[in-house]
DNA sequence: TTTATTAATCGTTTTTCGACGATGTACGAT
DNA sequence: ATCGTACATCGTCGAAAAACGATTAATAAA
């Protein structure tokens, strides 16, 4: 009833929507802890984060789906097991918006600024 | 029944709990809209927000009233109208983490290292 | 004082989430 | 062939989120 094409849609990707699905599959605590369990253990880790976000297993399968959906996250068959890992890339969107945020950059551009990475040489 | 006290609380502040109802805050459309919208007219605005964004009145508020319980958003009375304006320091936490993501400083350091801004001294 | 403007709040309805147990699938081991 | 392990998927249920219209609050302007 009320649906627009899009409007707004920053130069690049980033549409409000893209950035929002982002944000959405980070909005749960138990997603957020899956991302900070890979960030320590920068391996791969299989079932044994069932064992450390205090879950059934069922939900936490579905929190790492909706990590997968999101490409925050991906997961390789190691047969028997899944071995996950992070996906860094899928969050330059969210690091863009951060840093027009604060101030760098433009908010729509995918600029890769984390830290002495400057974009657009020279 | 499954309740823990808070497990895997990193140093300073940033329970999973604040990330995430931090990423929450940003995990729609409309929200990410606002966002932008204040990064862009860099100064405040006020009812012109309902008109970017193409959703009833009462829908609008309802999401700066969230935004400005994450503190993403602060509000300033100038009666018949409100001013809004973005509030960076509070996104500080997923800066941090997008940067422990990407291998920046630790996945718990409230480092506001987002270009150019060697926190920890060279 | 009346009217217009801008927001917040309330009540309702619909949709989506989160969590779980149970079940299914796909191996590797025995 | 049977069993055990590691995941994914399904169905259910209660809770929370999203969206609206209507109403109310608080002024500024007339």
């Amino acid at each position: 009833m009320k649906k627009q094409p899009k409007i707004r849609v920053p130069s690049i990707g980033q549409t409000d929507d893209d950035l929002a699905a982002l944000a959405k599959a980070l909005g749960h605590p138990a997603r957020i802890g899956i991302v900070r369990l890979l960030i320590e253990k920068q391996s791969c880790i299989g079932c044994d984060i069932v064992q450390e976000i205090q879950l059934a297993q069922s939900t936490v399968s579905e929190h790492l789906r909706i990590l997968k959906a999101a490409g925050i996250i991906t997961g390789e068959i190691e047969r028997p097991r899944v071995c996950y890992s992070l996906n860094p890339a899928s969050l330059l969107p969210l690091t863009s918006l951060l840093n027009a945020v604060f101030g760098h950059g433009a908010a729509d551009a995918p600029l890769p600024l984390i830290r002495g990475a400057s974009n657009r040489a020279r």
